[in-house]
RNA sequence: GCUGGGGUGGCCGAACCUGGUAAAGGCGCCAGCCUGCUAAGCUGGUGGGGCUCUGCCCCGUGCGGGUUCAAAUCCCGCCCCCAGCGCCA
């Protein structure tokens, strides 16, 4: 959610800002904000002031009573002004939820170092690692490859519950939880604490933690419940402290959550989306930092090079961009993203590291105070980075260790969280 | 799911029965005074918001509604916590 005082404090720097997206309905949803906060703010204080009124009409009948006063006039009165404060609340209310619905759909102020641009194309390249493989014959895919090795089967996946859905067999499915675990434990080497979170949220937790778009088109909702099934561990990690003031000294609080994602990918037409690419459920080893303001920049860079780490000890190729202006989402104000080298010589997005600062926690009403004892001091800032999405890595692992007579070389790394299988081969 | 108890500032708690406009009291925290320094002690402050901003005012007792001039207090619905019972992977 933007930041109401900003507005009111430098609306013209917010519109500098917005102008960067090139997405002409923010300014109109700027101006729009500031009206409405104007009109709230009069309305406001016209409330006030009868509610100032009734309440000294109260006290008045109060002190009559006691003394055996007749309060008829008094009351009739009070009964008048109750029935125009509750006319100006209903407006007040709704100009006030207006408001919030604005606020909600501005996005976040962009920070200098996002690059202008207009679509994903713009994308800026600041990195890449290793080099793409050569091969003395031509490449498959991963859809080829592991269904040959009878590791994979979308068939029987979509069968039973529809496009886009899997079954992984034998050491595919090892590979799956052992890039989980080698994941967790390079994370946890680190003190990020593990955290299995809860599977579904509430509406109020989830809307807090991503914006209506984003609701809209990926989270299923489970029928007749106030439940919705969660998409990344981001989100219900970064509504863990919805409600809540934190305090500095336990910041910043760094997580590793390890949970399955479930999506709609309503809107992916399009999109490449073939075989684990983009499908309806994948499991994700997730990065969120809590974090006070003036240290969000040095841990984006942080989370940065613990994805980096993670990809490079797979041993796989990757580059980083550093998402544009015109595709960096609505809630971060930077986005760095890791995209690996697929077999068809394209580079394809495999993680996402974001630094929400304040809007997320604002969404959520996530403070922080100086020490115990000591009043909220402001909200605090949370970043989100994808540690592995075990579908995305798999891809990679398979197109890029892929060997002439089908099988795959398994990274040295997970040898050990796959009961020493070194090699995906064949199976019935 | 059932029965009973409960939910009030950062924390503990008072006011609830009997409606009169909450945070008394304590702890913590911040500032000042005092002190060789610290502690103790003393004084003031310590949720959010609006305005005509040395000040004035409003909101705020888990959430939502109702009754009333007036609700922490009475009534209804929901959520959560605790205890016991039931069911159960």
């Amino acid at each position: 959610m933007f930041d109401i005082n900003l507005i009111r404090k430098n609306p013209e720097l917010v519109r500098e800002n917005l102008k960067r997206r090139q997405e002409p309905k923010y300014l109109e949803l700027l101006d729009r904000a500031i009206e409405l906060d104007r009109k709230w703010r009069e309305i406001k204080t016209k409330a006030n002031e009868l509610r100032a009124k009734r309440n000294k009409l109260s006290q008045e009948i109060a002190k009559l009573k006691k003394q055996g006063m007749p309060t008829e006039t008094l009351m009739e009165e009070a009964r008048k002004v109750a029935q125009e404060i509750e006319k100006l609340e209903d407006e007040e209310r709704k100009v006030e939820e207006e408001l919030k619905t604005v606020l909600m759909k501005i996005p976040n102020m962009l920070h200098e170092s996002v690059p202008y641009g207009k679509d994903e194309n713009d994308n800026v390249v600041v990195k890449v690692v290793g080099k793409p493989p050569k091969f003395n014959f031509q490449p498959k895919s991963h859809i080829e490859i592991l269904t040959n090795l009878g590791l994979l089967d979308l068939e029987r996946g979509s069968k039973v519950a529809g496009s886009r859905f899997y079954y992984l067999k034998h050491e595919l499915a090892l590979l799956d939880l052992a890039l989980q675990r080698f994941a967790i434990d390079e994370l946890r080497k680190k003190g990020y604490i593990l955290v299995e979170p809860p599977f579904m949220l509430n509406k109020r937790a989830y809307m807090g933690a991503v914006d209506f778009e984003f609701f809209q088109d990926q989270i299923y909702k489970i029928e007749n419940e106030d439940l919705y099934m969660i998409a990344t561990a981001e989100h219900p990690i970064a509504a863990m402290f919805m409600d809540e003031v934190l305090n500095a000294e336990d910041l910043p609080l760094k997580f590793v959550g390890v949970s399955p994602c479930f999506r709609k990918e309503v809107g992916a037409h399009g999109k490449y989306t073939k075989g684990l690419f983009r499908v309806h459920h994948f499991n994700k080893i997730e990065q969120f930092i809590f974090c006070k303001p003036e240290e969000s920049w040095d841990l984006h860079e942080e989370l940065q090079r613990n994805s980096e780490e993670l990809y490079k000890k797979l041993g796989l190729h990757f580059r980083v961009v550093n998402v544009c202006t015109g595709d960096i989402g609505e809630f971060a104000a930077k986005k760095y993203d890791i995209e690996v080298w697929m077999a068809d010589g394209k580079y394809r997005e495999a993680g996402s590291n974001s630094n929400c600062t304040d809007y997320q926690a604002r969404r959520l009403n996530i403070r922080y105070r100086e020490k115990p004892g000591m009043p909220p001091k402001g909200f605090v800032h949370t970043l989100n980075n994808t540690a592995l999405a075990t579908s995305r890595t798999m891809i990679a692992i398979v197109e890029q260790y892929q060997q002439e007579d089908g099988t795959v070389k398994i990274p040295r790394v997970l040898w050990k969280y796959m009961n020493g299988i070194k090699k995906l081969e064949p199976r019935k």
